[in-house]
DNA sequence: CTTGATAGATGTACTGTACAACTACTTCTT
DNA sequence: AAGAAGTAGTTGTACAGTACATCTATCAAG
């Protein structure tokens, strides 16, 4: 009886902490990439990355895939594009959208927050073991497939 | 000397998975916790918390904690007075500031949002085994650390 | 008693975000 | 072919969260 409830409590326990931890994380995370990357928001880094990734997109996608409004998406992109880093293309089949691409100089400015940022994670995991890396980043994998 | 590119690339792949599925998360929390908990947003449940779990502290100290300007957290403060949530008392030895401490509305308004949180925690991690749920706490609580 | 430190509030400004209403275009239906 | 319905995007408006600079009140140390 008390080796189950044992159990129940430090699973109990172990989820209570991932609450805390993952909520720290959350907090911290917009202000530490402003500290690390001014010139680029956590979210236009997201979305510049996004673009990089497709090879490019409709803002649509973008609303759709990061769960953002589509006047959200559609400033986001104004100012990207007022700083250059992004460009769009009219579809000549379809006159409703526009393809969005990176600039050349959007790619360079997402390759020095990418890699700030880059450094940023390894400074916080050098120490970690092969073995651990995979674990976590295979947790983090199921955990956000769950919620998403 | 192929085995070492090897296994230094797929430390690099770990790396890089961890930074886009904590990005991932990170994007998503504050839009989560408005859903789940309307009435409190992510900031406000975790000042409340923190005075929860801190039994009463003052501003300042939330400041420090949450690395947080003090006029944030001072108009955040009045907002939660505001909503009868906190509860201020001027302390007789020094009249520069103000222990914070919840109002029992407070704390049941707290109860309430921490719980729909813990559900949607448990709801995501109600499939995992208790020794990747001890694994994935100790990660995260590992990855805070060196990153505070 | 002045000087400096501390706690907090306020003025101002900017970012991210949503919702609603609008325009422009395309596709479907009759 | 004409009108209805759907889709992509923009714009008006509003609000939350945040920072920085500045101000007030208080306390502490010389």
């Amino acid at each position: 009886m008390s080796g189950t409830a044992g159990a129940a409590g430090e699973r109990e326990a172990a989820i209570a902490t991932i609450q805390r931890e993952l909520t720290a994380f959350a907090r911290r995370s917009r202000a530490a990439a402003a500290r690390m990357h001014p010139e680029l928001s956590l979210v236009s880094f997201t979305l510049l990355a996004h673009l990089e990734d497709s090879g490019g997109c409709r803002g649509t996608d973008l609303a759709a895939h990061y769960l953002l409004d589509k006047s959200t998406v559609s400033r986001q992109v104004a100012a990207l594009e007022r700083a250059g880093h992004v460009e769009r293309r009219s579809d000549p089949e379809d006159h409703r959208m526009q393809l969005l691409h990176l600039t050349e100089q959007g790619e360079q400015v997402l390759a020095r927050a990418a890699d700030r940022r880059s450094q940023a994670f390894h400074a916080r995991l050098g120490d970690w073991e092969p073995a651990e890396l995979e674990r976590f980043a295979a947790y983090l994998t199921r955990y956000n497939d769950a919620a998403g």
